[in-house]
Order: C-alpha cells, then structure tokens, then sequence
DNA sequence: AATGAATGAGAGTTCATTCAT
DNA sequence: AATGAATGAACTCTCATTCAT
C-alpha cells in the first residue's frame, strides 16, 4: 500500500525527466542514461521501471497528451467554452513551452511509430469533435454566424492551434496574430480597443 | 563542362538520399552509411563531398526549402495569385508527402541548430510577407474583404498550411477542409459542386 | 574491503596493457580495442574505466614515471647511494626494458602534450635536483673530487641515463660502458676485474 | 636529363616535407596527405613518387641521418676535431631543432623496423667509431688524459649528444651544461672566463 | 606527371541493454 | 529497489591506397 504510490512516484519522475530531455533535445538526442541521472538513478534501475526506451517513451506520449487534455474542460456557453479553450490552449502552450516542442516530436514519430500515431490520432480525433459540437452549439445558439462549416472550422482551428507549436513558428508573435484573426473571424473575439465586430460580407 | 555537374550531381544525389531517409526514419534514424549506399557509394565517399553530417544535413536544408519556394512563383491577380499558391502548397505537398516530413523535421530541429533556424526563419519570413503583400493588393483590387487584417490572416495561412506538415494532420481529410474553409472565408474558394457561391473575379 | 581494489585493479590492469602496447608498437600503434582485449575486456567496458583514449594515456604517463621513481629511494652515504641509483636504473631499464621505451615515446610525445610535458619535466625536475644535492654532499664528505660542478654532473647523469632509454643505444653494449665511464670519472666505480685502482672511501 | 632532377626534387620536396611532418607531430601524426598538401600535390601524385608510406619514411631516414653526418667533417688537429664536433652537433640541434625530433622519433621506431634499425645502427656505429679515433689520437698525441677509455668515452658523448635530442631534456638549459661538464673532463673545453683546467687526480 | 573520385579496413566513441549482487 | 560492471552492435569519421583519365 505504500509502495505502489513509491513505485509510481519513480516512474512518473522518470517520464517526467524523458519528456524534459525530448523537450530540449528530441527523440535524437533521447538518452535514456540522461533521464535517469536527471533523477538521480542508475540506468539499471530505469530498466528495472520501464524494461525498454520504448515503454519509458510510451510513458512519454501518454504524460504528454494527459496534458494537454487538461484544456478541454468546458464550462459556460458554447461561445465561451470555444473563447476560453483557445486562450486555454494558448496560455499553456505559453507556459509550458515544452509541451508544444514534445507534441511536435511526437507528431512526427507517429509517422514511424503505429502504436504513437493510435494515441495521438485519438486525442486529435476527441479534439476535433469536441471544438466541433462546441460550433454547432454556438451556431444553433445564434452566437456563431451560420454560415460556418463547424467541421470545417474545426479543422482549421486544430491546423492553427497544432502550428504554434512548431519553434519556428513558435518563436514569433505571429502566432498570437493568427488566433486573434481566427476569433474575429467566428465572431468571438474579445473585445479589443474599438476594433468592430466583422462586418459580414 | 562535363566535370562541374558530374560532381554537382554525386552531391546532389547524396543530399537527396538523405532528405529521403530524413523523411522516412527522421533526424533520429539518419544515418550516413545507409545514405552512401542509396546512391551506391562507400561512406568514405560521402565524407569525400561533406566532410561532416553536419555539412550533408546543411545541404538538406537548403533542398527542402528550394523544393518548398517553388510554390510561390506567381502569375495572374493576387487573388488568383493566392488561390493558385494554396493550391500548389496542397498539391506539392500532397505529391511529395516527404516534404512534408523534412519541413516538420527542419521546424524542430531548428529548436537546437541556430544554423537551420536561420534559413527557416529566412524563408518563412519570405513567405509572411509574399502573403501579406497579395492580401494587401487584392483587398485594393476589390477582390477580398476590406475588413481583413492582412497581416494576421498572412500568419492564419502560414500556420494553416504549415500544420498540413504534420503527419498526424496531414494524413486525415481534414487539412483539406481546414484550407477549404479558410478559402471561403477569403473569398477566392474555387467553384465546389455546382460552380455555386462565390464571385470570381 | 574488496569493491574498491576490485575496481583500482581493473584500472590497472588496462593502464599496463597500454603501457606494454606502447613499449611493443609505439603511440603511433596504440589501439584501445587491443588494450582491452589483452585484459580480456570489451572496448565498451575500456571506456567504462577511461573516458577517452587520452585519459587512458596520462595514466600509462603516471604509472611509467612512478615505476621510475622507485630507483630513487635512498640508503647509506651520498657516495654510495649515487652509486646504487645508477645502478638501480641500469637494472630496472635492463629488466623492465619496456620502461626505456615507453619512456622514450613519452620524451617525444610531450614536444605535442602539454599535459605530459608537464609531469615529465616535474619528475625530471626532481631527479636533476636529487642527483645535485647528493653530489654535493659527497664533495662536501671528501668522497668525490671537489672540482666538480654539481649541477653541470647531475645533467650529465641524468642526459647519460636518459640516452639508455633510445633503442638504438641501448640495445648495444656501449650503454655501458659510458655509465661506466661516468662512474669512474666521478670516482664512485666499483671494483673492476682485480679490484684495481680506485682509492674505496 | 632535364626530367631526372626535376622528378629528384620532387621527391626531396615530398620527403623534407615529411620530414617536417614528423617532427611536428611524430610518427603517430604522420599523414601523406598533409605531406602532398605542403608540396602543393594530390595525394596520388605523392603515390606516384612514393608507393607506399613506408617507402617516404625511408625517404626522410636517410635524409635525416645525410643531416646529421655532415658534423663529422673533420679539420685540424684530434682535439680541435673533437671540440669542433661536440660544438657543431650542438649547433646544427639548436639550428635546426626539428633534427632532434626526428631523430628521436627515428630512434624509436627502429625498435619496431629493422629496416630504420639498420640504417641507424650503421650511422651510429660509424659516429662511435670516429669518436673513438680521434680520442686515441688525441691521447697518442698528448692533448687528452691518458687514462682515458676512448671506447666508453667515446660511447658517454654519443649518449649525452643523442639525450639531447629529446624534448624534455633539449628544451632545458640543463643540456648545454651536460656537454660542458663533458669538455671539461676531456680537456678540451674552450678556456671560459678563469675557471682552470681540469687538475688530475 | 598529375588528379578527382572512390574504397576497405579500421579507428575511437556511444548507447540500450543485461546480470550478478 | 538499486547498482557497478560489462557488452554487442552500431555510429561517425579517417587514412593509405587505387584507378581511370
């Protein structure tokens, strides 16, 4: 009863460390005797905790998108759930840089990695749908403009959101530009200066 | 006249097995010997024309973002400018769905290697303003809708675009919906179905 | 109470198979993959125990220049303790003959290594210093000529010695002689065929 | 007849090259493509001239040792031979130090190539041999101490001269003494200052 | 007489993994 | 639960040598 917590504390440490470690350097510069100094521990004891680099990155992906569901938590109107996630998403990504770079990494291994892509497509795939009832609501509720494909813009705000977390496009105030465009553009935007609300076509 | 491209094409070559393995295993999987012998050379060889991976990576980058400046040639109104520049993004990358890849490789690794961020940044900027400056002509030409922040919506493409690199993204119908949607709201969608809604020019 | 002489022995194992690949090859054939395996080791575990290569070096440097110092190790009058130190090196180089190479590689490699050439002049240093201090006493003690320079001898011992070191010298008979030649001049000799003429103190 | 000496200091070029090489680095850093590069050539070309690596050593082995014997141009009187000689062997050393170096390197590799071995044997046979010579003449013609060994003498200053050829003792000033030490027991140091002849014993 | 291109054989070093303790 | 020691396999890079031109 008290070693199973233990157990897990260790384990968690340990992920915790590989997700640093892939944050800084990637899965190419991944060591896994790194992850265990970082702790304090032997190699041999990280094996004794996950028998391969393969299950300690696994503990990775799952740490990882754990993470970054925490942003979809809905509370409010429709347009208000839509509003606070994209500043949700935006925040944590602000404050916890490496998550972005990680998601990325893990973007890209899950070309090569079937068992990554699962869990990833997963996650995409509750995201997609969860922005996309959240639009449809807004919509059948007068607060989004009706001539939204919810599907549609729900792809689009995933493409966004998914972009910032590229350094390159990270690094530069462009991103914020690019999600404040997009809230004018559903008509949720917070109100700013004297900027007006779209003007329709 | 014969020597130069000879040597031009042996580098060239190296550098397109590697973008090739880059694509397929990433950073993480590249390695030089297996690059040697996609073109059929000893290693010693490949250390002939790049002294370093460093060096044959530096060729890579400047590959990739070749590849990637072709779609920015640009003919017609800057509306059709712009619909034929989303569209030749789309088809480029949907044609060499490596690309693709090796952009999202070079976009995390350049997190590490100021080098490679250089030349991203260099061309991604390029690429901001290419963009702003056809939305800004077309918003004068009447073509799109004046209440359009030029440099915000540059920076929605850019990002809608670039996320279409990633493989969990770019493998599921939905960038193309994400790009259709965009289209739409800049009004320059191309006639769907039934050559319906939207005024060309 | 076993561990630590576990690992020093290890340790040393490995620093006198380099030391012997050195006497037998030269640095020039110095391969840590045959070091290793003399012990019966894996590369993989040399570097284990030595970092780098070099590491491994300065301490072949170290535990050469130690064997060297034992012949220093002082008993009876100064007269008589130069005369065993002589002899002393004489019969270490001949039964140790990998000493005088290695010593020679040593020579010639701190013109390149600071770090070597560091500890050698140090032992030198004091070899030259010792050597002084007991030909001077034993001018003082009316054992040995009083027109000698002390320090101008003691380099000259010391070149005399170094110089039994090179293969091409040593492996002749002259080595010998010379030290002989030393010994006689100094008036330290010991007796010769009949016990013949050198006034004993 | 034109060719012949143009291919002939080709090779010296290649091989004073190598020489330098060598004494800048030792064997252990002796590259032939360094070695071409100097002379301004591919490496084939030097391959071309020399077929094999050994085949250069050799080179500069005898170009080394044609150095060294031009000390032994003898004029003048035993003991002015003597004097001249000990005074030009330290001369042509401080002059060209890079002589001391290769000869050293040279001294050494001969224990791991019989080919070097013999070669070296041989020039320092014959630098012994007229040693030798020239002490008994100078002790037949009354300008040296008669109850001089001129073997071993013969074979003390070959050693000191030889010592002085290692870094570690050639860089002190102590050298220098060593030899002076040794003109002074002949007999045939250069009266200095008012220090005395030697008084016999 | 000279070279660019190519290579085989290795060099030192790294790393995930194992195992006895 | 933890570790020191050990390893196989692989990695990048080097170098003397070859050969067609």
């Amino acid at each position: 009863m008290v070693t199973q917590p233990v157990k897990e504390d260790r384990r968690q440490e340990l992920v915790r460390a590989a997700y640093n470690q892939i944050a800084e350097r990637g899965f190419e510069g991944l060591r896994t005797r790194e992850v265990a100094a970082e702790v304090g521990l032997n190699i041999a004891t990280l094996h004794y905790y996950f028998p391969t680099k393969e299950a300690l990155i696994r503990g990775v992906v799952e740490h990882a998108m754990g993470r970054f569901r925490t942003t979809l938590a809905p509370h409010g109107s429709p347009a208000d759930q839509l509003r606070n996630h994209l500043r949700a998403v935006r925040k944590l990504l602000r404050e916890e840089p490496q998550l972005g770079t990680v998601l990325g990494e893990l973007n890209l291994r899950s070309a090569r990695d079937p068992a990554i892509a699962g869990i990833m497509r997963q996650t995409y795939d509750g995201w997609h749908q969860t922005l996309r009832g959240l639009l449809r609501r807004a919509v059948k509720e007068g607060h989004l403009r009706p001539d939204i494909d919810s599907d549609e813009v729900a792809a689009l705000v995933v493409a966004a959101l998914t972009a910032m977390t590229l350094p390159t496009l990270s690094s530069s105030p462009r991103t914020d530009q690019a999600l404040r465009q997009l809230e004018r553009w559903l008509g949720i935007a917070a109100p700013r200066q004297k900027r007006s609300n779209y003007p329709s076509k």
